[in-house]
DNA sequence: CGATATTTGATATGGTCCATAACAATTATC
DNA sequence: GATAATTGTTATGGACCATATCAAATATCG
């Protein structure tokens, strides 16, 4: 746990504390031993969580899309005509911390908040055209610069059994 | 990503926004594909630590330990003698923030600051008697009541390939 | 029908965590 | 011995999360 975030600019890099040399000249304090904190599921998780984060805000840099706005972006395509209700509790997101984040996709014309005349309390969620375009965009980018970078570190096979497993444990544990 | 955290109230329970039945009576617009989502690397490896973090909070409720906090005390036991710096910048923890959770760890008398006699800048670390205490008996309840949680959900083959796994993203992506 | 309850989007607000700047005390460097 | 660097600390702002509350619209039920 308790891991940076951006680690773009100075931030702290954990696992070299007392940089990353071998055994250089001057006298320098030896590094820690992380002992069992390298085999808690937890710290291990929250690490790899932090570093893809990051790595995804690279990839996106140029589309400006946080993970946040992407999964959005992705759940609206699939399911257009949902409301905002809808659309965020899916995502495990509180209605009020969700408009904010409307406000910003459709301050941007990635998405479109439209009055439902069944029901005139809700808004039903669309994509743009432009909010397609940029969702395609992104799709590639994630798979080509993100996904794939998976593909090289763990091998398709790994990669497949890792997210077979996060699934489960997000869903069972 | 864009997953709630506590859980422990209402929040949200993202899988099941329209509840858990399969088919029961009443219209009751269906549930809402995730597609792509599922697969994201990103999103599932948030939503699962969060569902661990979750569950480490739950085993921990009668020593009110955090993931950070035992986190802390685990590196520092493994560690005696290192200053604030050196235990903070390990765990990815800045300075400035680490100094808020070690006064909440040394009220509880958990650990202790001691000024170092080489550098009277520095903080020492150590843990005190009830520090250690407790930290055993956190140990235990990880291993049998959050650890042994993932054996059971994956066996333990698996577990061990998911920790390798993560740390290879944590360490080299 | 009409009173009451519920739902939807929204606002306000507080908490936690993360990040940066700046400071005094101490130590290192030259 | 003057200057720079380090350590712990404070102050502060941002991002994210959670709760209470509201008005408008709808549902429910007597």
């Amino acid at each position: 746990m308790t891991v940076s975030k951006t680690a773009e600019k100075s931030s702290e890099k954990p696992a070299d504390a007392a940089k990353g040399r071998k055994d250089a000249g001057e006298p320098q304090a030896e590094a820690l031993q992380l002992g069992e904190l390298s085999e808690q599921l937890g710290y291990v998780l929250k690490r790899a969580q932090l570093k893809v984060f990051e790595n995804f805000l690279r990839c996106m840099a140029s589309l400006q899309l946080t993970p946040a706005q992407f999964s959005v972006l992705l759940l609206v395509e699939k399911n257009p005509g949902r409301n905002q209700t809808e659309i965020a509790s899916t995502l495990g997101i509180l209605r009020p911390n969700f408009v904010a984040m409307l406000d910003n996709l459709e301050s941007r014309d990635l998405c479109a908040r439209i009055r439902s005349t069944n029901d005139r309390r809700s808004h039903i969620l669309v994509l743009t055209d432009k909010g397609k375009a940029v969702l395609a965009r992104a799709k590639k980018l994630v798979a080509t610069k993100h996904e794939a970078r998976l593909n090289d570190l763990l091998g398709q096979a790994n990669r497949e059994a890792l997210i077979g497993m996060l699934s489960k444990i997000a869903n069972e544990f």
